[in-house]
DNA sequence: ATTGGCATGTAACCAGTTACATGATTCC
DNA sequence: GGAATCATGTAACTGGTTACATGCCAAT
């Protein structure tokens, strides 16, 4: 069910492919959900045969063809109603955390490494989500896109998709630094 | 695998009954891995018969005898080559984040209401998080804490928890203005 | 020649959620 | 008298990951 709105509210968007929505949904560019082609490809299927979606099949010269997706009534409905039933409490699950929790007893080199792999991916992610922003703002300054633009909730979720980027690569510096002055007693 | 990685770091803290780890690993009050009970029982079990973990029964009066679980030689070397494993990229998912991605064709009040949940329950996640801060540093410094303590893992997660919910709360007061100033026009 | 992008899928498996079940004690 | 806490589990289901499969085109 989760996957199934996130789907239908990245296909506000517009129209878009399997192929589009896993490059979308990649953990390397999501900011408020991930999913692998094959659950796309799945649930897109399901959610075509319960009317919430319908595709377009366009053909291309040089690539294969490709079934673009668009929201149906349905599906507009469906994505309402979502908005207004009580969401659960979300999870924290970090692999990185748990290494980090395990330090004391564990490979102090190799957390390290793991510590700065992930203030890579934070940069990296960071750089990709501002680049995404000002692509959004299209010269505007952000009072008045936010005043101004019929739609906000991408803006929104990007924004708080860049404030944990920016927190993990403060987070990952800092303990980088204590981890540093630690070993070097 | 992940999760028994996170019980066994949970472990180096001492021993654990499943019903322990189940408040420990309750999503209100983690900060690197949540579970519910019925997951741990399972898989401490799996972890018992693997030797991971081995289990002591205390009997108690007025109260139902517990298992306090602890871990074993395999369970230390175990968690060790964990940390040396390289760690996968974290998903992203949030089912409030879903929401205001889909506020533009969804219910803005209903939304509205849900940002104001998220927002209640950080503070209250921020505030039980500051309360373990404090019982981690006994009186100490921060800097007097991080220089002489034996164990940093568990003040370091707790401090990503933290900026985590700082985070939200942020967000979430800056978005409720955004979308009241929407609302008023 | 090989890697990477475009485009779509199947199958097997593993992890996580929800519902159900039991029973004593303590607190309001 | 009813809800919350302590303490442990089973069973059915849903959601997510990993491995495998195909084939053309463009770029290095």
């Amino acid at each position: 069910m989760a996957l199934r709105n996130a789907i239908l509210a990245t296909l506000l968007d517009g129209e878009a492919s399997g192929y589009d929505l896993s490059k979308a949904f990649d953990a390397s560019v999501a900011n408020y959900w991930t999913a692998t082609p094959q659950q796309l490809y799945k649930e897109l299927e399901s959610m075509e045969s319960l009317g919430l979606i319908t595709a377009r099949v366009v053909e291309q010269d040089r690539k294969p063809n490709k079934r673009l997706f668009s929201l149906t009534e349905a599906g507009h409905a469906a994505l309402h109603d979502f908005t207004t039933q009580p969401a659960k409490l979300t999870a924290i699950r970090d692999e990185l955390l748990v290494k980090v929790r395990a330090i004391d007893a564990g490979d102090p080199a190799a957390v390290h490494q793991a510590i700065a792999d992930r203030l890579d991916v934070a940069r990296t992610k960071l750089a990709r989500y501002d680049a995404m922003r000002a692509h959004l703002l299209a010269g505007r300054t952000e009072d008045d896109y936010l005043a101004t633009s019929d739609r906000i909730g991408p803006y929104l979720t990007l924004m708080r998709g860049r404030a944990f980027e920016q927190e993990n690569i403060a987070w990952a510096e800092r303990t980088l630094r204590i981890l540093e002055q630690r070993a070097a007693r």
